[in-house]
DNA sequence: CCAGGTACTTAGGAGGCTACTT
DNA sequence: AAGTAGCCTCCTAAGTACCTGG
């Protein structure tokens, strides 16, 4: 790894004298090149190889396993290290490329100049403005004190280790593109099945509203308050809840006609005189909502937030110390010293930042008095504090049945007061309705806030969202809202402004609403309008990469990346607030590496950078020869930390892609990608006569295959390697069990053949019977092994949840007869109720 | 065009819960 | 009955996108 990273940053250097032979015309097919045409189980392999990325190896080597408790500690821990070795490796990097320094304050000074110098002359008029230089040099100043701190520890990059089965492989290049159906075309005979779908608020919402509204206003003055036991009476409701009464909630809404109006499609199919009703119902009642421009609901009612519990101050008995004696703090102190000794355990109470901010913000928390006797973070000693906060929490453990049933059954109790929401006519599970407690701000990767203090909000910062006509909850005795505003434009309930950031946080409803619902399902239709412009709009940007604009031809090599490599947009982002984290358009020269020739392919990229939630993005990608002489063009004359694409931002990309096609933009790309890759992976991963377990597995692995192109990670889970060895112990178990079991048999069948009478036929049968079973379980054990270990630095969830659309999962079961509940749970189908209501087994992306 | 602000989606981790094992 | 593994839910941070007003 090490030599690798510097091999890396002497090629860099020499890279980026190379000049631009301009326009050589050789730029050829391209995406075909790089993607996969075969699709055989070698391919699933191939696939995964991409998780080598760089040979890391397993955490666990490094990490001292330690049971239960510490588990999360760990895995955080690891997290860390992930961040703070890459990080490192960086700072080498720079430091070597510029003769390294020791003195942070000299290196800084030494950066300003170059940067200064750099700017004067030269490529001046190729960046941007003041402010972006500006921002560069805080940067740099605050790499320069990072790589200060970067602990020498001997890490793995992100944790992750390539799965040990596919170590023989041959080098690929480590790039996943999706599968592009450029290539392999499906079969897409229905193209024109929701072609009437438009995206934009302004398409979808302009339509028959006034009669209808007239409709729903009459409906409305019926229901306003539908307050249980009112809701049964309304008839009409196309609202089945309630009334089966089976375990889980019966589907809320009539997804497939809801949608189905959405999209204009009206089909007479109707079954029952039951069913036709509530279609009608349904079809007026839909059309009705579909509110003019940008109104979100017509009525909506709640009870307000859920405030944190107070404060319970320590027992006497409970001591802080500073510089050795015995101190009582003040109840505010007491409080946030808390926090603090609530995170003992945690690595980052060590970290030079998080203990800089903790301890300014602590201080204010203080009486005088206390702010002129503790000047001394290192001198406090939290330790009683903190174990009595673990002792608490383990007397929570250990509570009786009974006691924990109590406290279920009270937080059931708010749940059903404060966790739902009447919204036009349908009562909706709210998503967050609790205001988050009061704590130390922890964010992620190398965050500068870190240990900041989170305030405790207050009623007095709450903004509270209903319609005039509704019932507007009160405050907690004694206190009064910020602001109450009846705002239909938007979908929140609540919202307040967090200290942290500044930024706004809101009280939303659950997935399983309609409003959630409706919005997952214009995603997903996005998408597919999408996919039928792809082509168009890939030979679009492979013209662009000649156009004489730089700044056309930067939009057009990041739109490469996007579609390609499914990155995000990349938003800027302000100085010195967040992580230093980035995105396709966010990209600084550093991040990637040009080789034209690596490992026997052709123009090379290799990226590497911390995106989102400061998860490392590796990855080498032969790309076209136009793309690689573009990225030379735009990284000569510049430093490591300049921008990439400096004419290039999200905003102007957006707005290209929005001229592309309707309600286009960047991330429309990731969903697109991920869910033709599903599509695609199933249809070849699926063997008709697999078991169900099997073909569970090939779900998986098709998941996984979007997982890894969305970079979807996790840190392996501390327990992996023993809960492996577990498995293979039972594998092995199994296999002893059937081996006998086959001998029995055999022997059975001896005896039946000299015997020949029904009592050991019978035998022979349920010997039979026995092996066939113990057969089954081994296969159901080995499977299970596969998949846990394929498993193990991705995170399925997120994709899943975000990015595949649910009705190729829902026609996939269908197709084979999966119970869908092995593909969800029940968040997940409350989720996607909607696609569980309306897609069929043809459906297709 | 830009900065600041707002709304909403996407993200991984912590900790709880449950089912299973011993 | 206690221990444990893995799944699930909750939590909230961190993104994207777009709007507004200068």
């Amino acid at each position: 790894m090490e030599e690798d990273q510097s091999r890396q940053s002497r090629g860099r250097k020499e890279k980026i004298q190379i000049k631009v032979a301009e326009g050589d015309g050789a730029g050829n097919s391209g995406m075909q090149a790089t993607t996969f045409v075969e699709t055989t189980g070698k391919q699933e392999e191939r696939e995964l190889l991409r998780l080598e990325m760089p040979s890391w190896t397993s955490p666990l080597s490094s990490v001292k396993l330690t049971p239960h408790s510490h588990k999360h500690k760990d895995k955080h821990k690891d997290r860390e290290h992930r961040h703070k070795e890459h990080k490192k490796d960086k700072e080498k990097d720079r430091e070597k490329s510029k003769h390294s320094n020791s003195e942070h304050k000299d290196s800084e000074k030494k950066h300003k100049e170059k940067e200064k110098t750099k700017h004067k002359d030269g490529s001046s008029e190729k960046h941007k403005d003041k402010h972006k230089d500006r921002d560069k040099e805080k940067r740099k100043e605050e790499k320069v004190r990072a790589s200060g701190d970067a602990k020498v520890k001997k890490e793995k990059e992100n944790g992750f280790s390539s799965p040990p089965r596919i170590k023989d492989e041959p080098e690929d290049d480590g790039y996943f593109a999706p599968p592009k159906e450029d290539i392999k075309p499906l079969k897409r005979p229905r193209d024109e099945d929701d072609a009437d779908f438009k995206p934009k608020k302004i398409k979808t919402e302009d339509i028959k509203k006034e009669k209808k509204r007239k409709l729903e206003e009459e409906e409305d003055g019926k229901l306003k308050k539908p307050k249980s036991k009112d809701k049964d009476k309304k008839v009409p409701e196309p609202d089945s809840k309630k009334k089966k009464p089976k375990k889980e909630e019966e589907q809320k809404w009539k997804w497939a006609d809801l949608l189905k109006h959405r999209s204009h499609v009206y089909t007479t199919k109707k079954t029952s005189p039951e069913d036709l009703r509530l279609e009608f119902v349904a079809g007026v009642r839909w059309e009705e909502e579909r509110y003019p421009e940008g109104i979100k609901w017509k009525f909506l009612e709640h009870k307000g937030p859920v405030f944190a519990p107070p404060y319970e101050p320590l027992p006497e008995s409970v001591k802080f110390y500073y510089d050795g004696k015995v101190m009582k703090l003040s109840p505010k102190a007491e409080e946030v010293a808390m926090f603090f000794a609530k995170m003992l355990d945690h690595e980052y109470t060590t970290k030079e930042i998080f203990r800089k901010n903790f301890f300014k913000d602590w201080r204010k928390e203080m009486t005088n008095e206390e702010k002129n006797i503790i000047t001394n973070l290192s001198k406090c000693d939290f330790t009683q504090m903190s174990q009595y906060f673990k002792a608490q929490s383990e007397a929570r453990k250990q509570m009786s049945k009974e006691e924990k049933l109590k406290i279920k059954e009270e937080n059931e109790k708010i749940l059903k007061e404060y966790g739902f929401c009447i919204m036009d006519n349908h009562r909706e599970r709210i998503a967050n309705f609790k205001i988050e407690p009061p704590g130390l701000f922890r964010g992620r990767g190398n965050h500068p806030k870190m240990g900041m203090l989170k305030r405790r909000i207050m009623p007095e910062d709450i903004i509270i969202n209903c319609s005039k006509d509704a019932k507007v909850p009160s405050p907690p005795p004694g206190h009064k809202w910020k602001e109450v505003r009846h705002d239909n434009k938007v979908t929140w309930l609540v919202s307040w402004t967090e200290n942290i950031q500044g930024s706004i946080k809101y009280i939303m409803l659950n997935p399983s609403s309609r409003i959630k619902g409706e919005k997952d399902w214009q995603k997903y239709e996005t998408a597919r309008r999408l996919k039928k412009c792809v082509d168009k709009i890939r030979n679009q940007y492979r013209e662009d990469w000649k156009s004489k604009e730089m700044k056309v031809r930067q939009r057009a090599v990041a739109l490469y990346f996007i579609d390609k490599l499914s990155l995000r947009a990349g938003n800027e982002k302000e100085e010195g607030e967040t992580a230093d984290t980035v995105g396709c358009c966010s990209l600084r020269v550093e991040h990637i590496n040009l080789h034209p020739e690596l490992d026997g392919q052709e123009y090379v990229v290799e990226f590497d950078f911390l995106g989102k939630d400061s998860i490392r993005y590796y990855n080498k990608v032969p790309v076209e020869k136009r793309v690689f002489k573009n990225l030379q063009l735009f990284m000569e004359n510049k430093q490591p930390e300049d921008d990439l694409f400096d004419r290039l931002n999200t905003a102007i990309l957006n707005k290209h892609l929005q001229d592309l096609m309707e309600g286009l933009t960047a991330k429309v790309f990731r969903t697109y990608n991920a869910s033709i890759t599903l599509q695609q992976q199933l249809k070849e991963l699926t063997a008709p006569d697999e078991n169900i377990p099997a073909k569970i597995l090939s779900y998986n692995r098709a998941n996984r295959a979007v997982a890894i192109l969305c970079n979807h990670q996790r840190a392996p889970p501390k327990t992996f390697e023993k809960s492996m060895m577990n498995l293979q112990s039972k594998i092995d178990a199994k296999k002893e069990q059937l081996a006998d079991a086959r001998r029995d048999l055999k022997s059975a069948k001896a005896d039946a053949k000299v015997m020949k009478d029904t009592k050991t036929k019978k035998v022979v049968e349920s010997k039979k019977k026995a092996v066939q079973r113990l057969e089954e379980q081994l296969m159901k054990l080995e499977v299970q092994a596969t998949d846990r270990e394929e498993n193990k630095q991705i995170a399925l969830g997120t994709s899943k949840l975000n990015y595949l659309d649910p009705r190729i999962s829902v026609a996939w079961c269908k197709k084979w007869g999966v119970p869908i509940e092995k593909i969800y749970n029940k968040t997940q189908r409350e989720k996607f109720a909607w696609a569980i209501d309306m897609a069929d087994e043809d459906y297709e992306f």
